[in-house]
DNA sequence: TAAACTTTTGCAGTTACTGCACGAATCTGC
DNA sequence: GCAGATTCGTGCAGTAACTGCAAAAGTTTA
């Protein structure tokens, strides 16, 4: 699967008491390497910030550094969008509301729970992403990707949900057009947080965009 | 303007008669590499070519590529979207029409139309790049520039509409979804195009998307 | 044809990123 | 608490996209 942890293979946030020497330096390396480079682009903006003065400041190598986070993307913006896991789709897929899009908007609504330190590091990170349209445009392009995953499992459901075993032509445009919007949404509403500064989780923000959505194409 | 074109300043595709040898050249020039990059680009994929390896074929020196195309993406994809001009947005402004996604949907409709060499390269782009989700997904990223233009010109043609001359918050959103609708209603389309491969224009599949979008947000 | 102007190019440099291999740290079983 | 097995951190060398600069070659103009 490639794995997108380059060599501490950390086993997940689930981490509860005590973990090894090796394990806690790991995470209090990555951590402070984070908080640098996000801090450090805040000030410079994204492009006025190298890897190199980022291992400078760090007092790591370079190597280190790409080792850690493959990319100098990961390192500002996060490993987000946090690896959409089996058990997130089957979760989907066994949904038993009819309405997919709620569905969706809840996955999404899910995908912000992480770890300590990315819970205090998001605020921050929120912050600078609201500051700098670039790191916005990257966070976007992240979305996408996720879709070619969740159109397969908005077509399991569908399939579920109508007792059928195979899915016709229609079904596979309905459940791509299903993701598209949910990404739609989530994006404008993600743009709207960024704009405003909003307080609120992100749930009722994307039923509002619903909304105006619904309303702009049934405007003829 | 940071005009992209980068030292041959083309005076625009309004070429009509007598141009000198030295514009002839560039154009033959810029021709005969865009086709050398995407031919290549469909046998190795994108990151399977490096300009290197062009330059190699189209014996320029690696800096006369830059010259011409700026970044390699350019080179493979063409510079489009083709620069939205301001007639582009007056006539997004001055259309009567109430259904403002309709209007846009001609916009988009209307971006298609280039050069001669832009006409026949087109077709070949598209076969590329349906083969190669890569490139898919560049496309998509430019679509995404063009957001703040547009909404700013819808949000003005709301104002005519409507015999305004302040926009409210409330209308700044919608203006907003509403591009952020099309462009995510462009998106798919694209994608079916390219997944399929449909020969009428682009204009039905548009209408056809939209009525689809409707349905899944209405789905509750 | 010569002067004026543009384009092409070579060259050196920057930045992100990768593979390799060696020494150092940590972890394991004893 | 020590030795051996892992796993990490790092330096080094290399690739690939891209940029600035200034000389060389081409085109246009008078």
């Amino acid at each position: 699967m490639t794995a997108d942890t380059p060599s501490p293979s950390r086993p997940g946030p689930s981490a509860g008491a005590a973990m090894g020497l090796r394990e806690r330096k790991q995470r209090a390396l990555r951590e402070r390497v984070e908080t640098i480079a996000v801090n450090l682009v805040d000030e410079r903006g994204y492009d006025g910030v190298s890897v190199d003065l980022i291992c400078e400041r760090a007092e790591i190598s370079q190597r280190t550094f790409f080792n850690y986070f493959g990319t100098k993307e990961k390192a500002v913006l996060g490993n987000e969008p946090p690896e959409v896991t089996e058990e997130h789709l089957a979760r989907i897929v066994a949904d038993d509301r009819a309405d997919t899009l709620a569905v969706l908007f809840d996955f999404l609504a899910t995908l912000d729970t992480l770890t300590e330190h990315e819970r205090s590091m998001r605020v921050r990170r929120r912050e600078v992403i609201m500051r700098h349209p670039e790191l916005m445009r990257m966070i976007f392009a992240r979305v996408d990707a996720l879709q070619e995953v969740l159109s397969a499992a908005v077509l399991q459901r569908m399939l579920r949900l109508r007792g059928l075993t195979e899915a016709t032509p229609e079904m596979r445009e309905e459940a791509r057009m299903t993701i598209n919007m949910s990404a739609c949404i989530l994006k404008f509403t993600s743009e709207q947080w960024a704009r405003e500064q909003i307080a609120e989780g992100i749930l009722p923000g994307l039923q509002r965009a619903r909304d105006l959505a619904a309303r702009v194409l049934g405007a003829r």
